[in-house]
DNA sequence: ACTAGACTAGACTGTCTAGTCTAGCGGACT
DNA sequence: AGTCCGCTAGACTAGACAGTCTAGTCTAGT
């Protein structure tokens, strides 16, 4: 058999270890994980990856090591950016809302929370780190975001933070379940940008100032 | 060792199957699943139930028929009641926001979510039919209590299945997946009271008529 | 009493998987 | 040329678990 390596050119031996085979690992891995959730199998991965198994354990050590490095790695390219409040509240809301709904709602993530909610018990400290910068990132740009409008008169004052996940729960919450319990969607409904624009205006009505 | 039996007093040769074993297996299926997920073993809910694990053999012939019956079984305990629409809205809401999120939050309930989020792609159909059980069976009797309050004028006129569905969202979305990650409250938040009333009234004022 | 059949504890089988080990290959540096 | 060392394929170990089987116990109906 060939190997398909893309030897990093520079390994000297103080990295010992080849970095080109660690990303196709994780690049593997990620899909493994994500596909099959925490119970799949090394020997799996290391074929996905077109890698020998002892190479996983040269990298990572053992599985738990391997699921965590992915998931934090993956959980690093998440955040959703949000302009400047001032200018056009509305426009940076739909903005922020079709990158959000882009993201939780694609099969990536969906993945990943699925694979993430199954093994929480079994990684506490993981859990909560994603969390953390997943959701609760999210959840405290959008407060700050929200506490400007507030303080600029273009919101009605009431507490930032919960109504930030309001918006976010509009945005992911039984639309996200309906995926992750593999429905399919109702026929007549509304289209993407629609939905984002009757949420972000449904939100915007509730929190109109008086 | 005595056996903790409640042998059913009427068990004839034609029923020749224990129910009380039975129900003594679901119990302690439903505590098992719900606290391990599908990976706990068969082993295991055998001693929990007090019973041989061939017991568990003869009543549901394999593990994912048995996985299956309990979880049908607890779905259908769900449903959520939702009184008249006409008197008060607002208060006929508030009842069953706290009644849904009650369920839905529950150790119980969110033990039930998680186990059958991650067995989705394995017992899609199953999947499908607690998804229609519980969540859209919600939705749809919220759409249709909404549906009432549009055409009597008490709300703005729009699509009542989907905004049915962002009051769910509301209810239990971004709290549910914090729970689900098993993250602590932030201990600033508001009470369990103040928060049905906040989105309620959210709810009611993006929806208010014009 | 006798029988039928569900029940018990627990041994057993087959399969799957995390993780280890071995033998050999081949590039990078001396 | 020779050494180092990560890499390869693949055999192997140990343990977990679904499901079966055995031998014997208990209860209800005849």
């Amino acid at each position: 058999m060939e190997y398909p390596l893309v030897r990093q050119p520079k390994s000297t031996q103080a990295d010992t270890i080849n970095i080109g085979k660690r990303k196709l690992v994780r690049d593997a891995a990620i899909r493994v994980f994500i596909e099959d959730g925490y119970g799949a199998s090394m020997d799996r991965i290391a074929a996905c990856a077109g890698v020998a198994k002892q190479t996983l354990y040269n990298q990572f050590g053992n599985k738990e090591n391997l699921f965590a490095d992915v998931i934090r790695q993956s959980v690093d390219d998440i955040t959703v950016s949000l302009g400047e409040p001032g200018a056009n509240l509305r426009s940076a809301l739909l903005r922020f809302a079709a990158a959000f709904r882009a993201k939780a709602l694609s099969p990536h993530g969906l993945g990943l929370h699925r694979a993430l909610i199954a093994e929480a018990p079994r990684f506490p400290k993981l859990a909560r780190v994603v969390h953390e910068k997943g959701a609760a990132n999210a959840r405290d740009t959008l407060a700050k975001f929200f506490q400007q409008a507030m303080d600029t008169g273009q919101l009605r004052k009431t507490d930032s933070q919960f109504v930030a996940e309001l918006l976010l729960s509009m945005l992911a919450g039984f639309e996200r379940v309906r995926l992750l319990y593999g429905v399919k969607a109702d026929p007549t409904s509304l289209n993407e940008k629609q939905k984002c624009v009757a949420i972000v205006d449904c939100f915007l009505d509730g929190l109109a100032t008086p």
